[in-house]
DNA sequence: CGCTTTCTTCAGCTTTCCTTAAGGTAAAGA
DNA sequence: TCTTTACCTTAAGGAAAGCTGAAGAAAGCG
């Protein structure tokens, strides 16, 4: 799980990194508006923490550009002013929950819990046509039949289940499971995508992985 | 929309449910945990609203039952209670949301659009006549029948699609789909425009892609 | 330290579809 | 009516994107 982490605070910004990164999650810091807004727009994250006051840009406005630019990453807003007013800007600006500072961190994580478990659906196995992935074993089942995935396998599957029939391109895949600064290159995607259409024809799935070229990939079910 | 509210103060239930149902949604108010669990599971709410103090069984409990009886229904959660603990308690029972009573009308509103919004999101299609273009998939539909459409097919539909009825000429497609520097020339547009009629006829679209001489294209709906 | 599993790299192969070009049709003007 | 010009349609060549099997590198595990 990958979080972005937006406050000018460097202080506050550092120290709720770190906190995190002990709970497990990945963790990035930028600590103004404007290269939060870049970050965020990459799509690659699962959450953002945005604080409201910065300078140059403000957390409505990071939250408001995030949106148009059609990315629905939850937002979790930081403030310092606890005005019903305020409160009411940043959910109308896009953001999906509110702390006011200073929080406790205990809330905090039971806040980002809340979020995460509504971004994955909550359950502990995803469902496509008559396949489903279990997130706790990462096997994937189709009628009786199962085979275990490899962690790389996982997240990728993980991914596209995630965006279903929606199409996911291959730069984002990479930038997801491989991260920005690494230097996978999009064959590692392909190789991926091989193995699980062959382990997903291997139990008889009926999940088709569609590729359309210079896009990148989408779920559907086969037709009889 | 279809909200439940559960809540066992009568009075303050029907002033939720009246607020909501001059803003359009439609609203169920029970006044008890039990009743309202076994509501809530019925799934065909899109928003519960639960109080956690009520006799019987309380919000906890209930958010509990729920979640574990596999339904994914967003929650917002009222208390008196403002402690820390209580909303952590709560996000953890499977609320998503939480407000603190009293609370101001415009808050509870702002959240709860900020939690249907995230459970709409997720498609997106372009409209025109009897045809859609699915923004995800970059599948063109009409009636029960698709076609898929290339990566320039697609920018070409959509650009014509976000245009409508207005005229669009040549070279403005040309120099949004191949840029200003580009060698191309309004031959491409021709041989691409040709493509999406046939395609759009094959899947018995309504859309015409209408050219008129020295102008451009537009869409029209064919007339039965 | 060997053995196994997983990850990455690479090279050759297949498929897609972008471009080009050429012949045809419809519209406007003389 | 004939010419000119704009537009339509189709098909083929070729470049780019995607697929895949295999082998080398790295990481886990007894």
């Amino acid at each position: 799980m990958k979080i972005l982490v937006i406050e000018d605070e460097k202080l506050l910004a550092d120290s709720i990194k770190e906190m995190l990164e002990r709970k497990g999650f990945q963790v990035e810091a930028v600590y103004d508006g404007e290269t939060g807004k870049e970050y965020a727009e990459l799509g690659i994250y699962d959450l953002l923490i945005l604080d409201v006051m910065m300078p140059k840009m403000d957390g409505y406005e990071v939250a408001r550009q995030v949106r148009m630019n059609r990315c629905n990453t939850p937002i979790l807003m930081l403030t310092a002013k606890s005005d019903v007013a305020d409160r009411i800007a940043g959910l109308n600006a896009g953001a999906d929950y509110y702390l006011t500072k200073p929080f406790d961190s205990g809330e905090l994580l039971a806040s980002i819990n809340a979020l995460l478990r509504r971004q994955a659906g909550q359950v502990n196995e995803m469902v496509f046509g008559n396949t489903a992935l279990d997130l706790g074993t990462s096997m994937l089942m189709a009628g009786g039949k199962t085979v275990r995935l490899s962690a790389k396998e996982f997240d990728v599957m993980r991914l596209l289940l995630q965006a279903g029939k929606r199409n996911l391109s291959k730069s984002a895949i990479l930038s997801h499971i491989w991260g920005l600064e690494s230097n996978a290159v999009e064959n590692h995607v392909e190789v991926y995508v091989a193995i699980l259409r062959k382990k997903l024809s291997s139990i008889g799935s009926d999940v088709k992985i569609v590729s359309i070229r210079g896009l990148g990939y989408h779920l559907e079910v086969k037709d009889a």
